[in-house]
DNA sequence: GCCAACGTTGGC
DNA sequence: GCCAACGTTGGC
């Protein structure tokens, strides 16, 4: 069984439906060494990944992706005029990696980070514990399946 | 905008 | 290796 994943985005920065449209992108810009470890070490291609958005008014799992690579160097490390640019990072010691992403389907409906929490179900999901601030979180295949149903419901 | 939680940095 | 200071995340 495929390991299920999560990782969360700022709709403002980029949604689910900009990946829709987009129909892959790299992962790019994550810089926090245990997102790191997972995306490089642990995802494989066809894996799961719920798609949440943080940051926004009604945070929520919005939609499905799935994993479209094996992990490999973010580009946006080595680039000084970028964002991302990291001075410690060369292309002989990559610092961080990334995955690509496509899009499975949007949610027929969000999910909502309120619902999430009220459901016992889904009371040990990582996402929900206290403090989280991970990007990019394994997720549960009975997590992922509930919160199906919530969005069918 | 506030604030709690957490990760990272850097002095020692 | 400790730990205070600082920056970031992300819900509210």
């Amino acid at each position: 069984m495929a390991r299920c994943w999560l990782v969360k985005s700022e709709p403002d920065c980029y949604s689910f439906d900009q990946l829709v449209a987009d129909g892959r992108t790299a992962w790019e810009g994550v810089r926090n060494y245990q997102a790191r470890n997972y995306m490089r070490d642990d995802m494989r291609v066809g894996d799961v990944v719920l798609y949440y958005h943080s940051s926004t008014a009604v945070p929520a799992v919005v939609g499905l992706a799935k994993v479209a690579s094996e992990a490999y160097p973010d580009a946006t490390q080595f680039d000084p005029a970028n964002e991302y640019y990291d001075p410690k990072a060369t292309a002989a010691a990559p610092r961080w990696y990334l995955v690509d992403l496509e899009p499975v389907r949007p949610l027929a409906r969000p999910v909502t980070l309120a619902e999430l929490r009220a459901d016992p179900r889904l009371a040990r999901m990582q996402l929900l514990a206290r403090g989280n601030r991970l990007s990019v979180m394994p997720v549960d295949p009975e997590h992922v399946k509930r919160v199906e149903e919530l969005a069918a419901a």
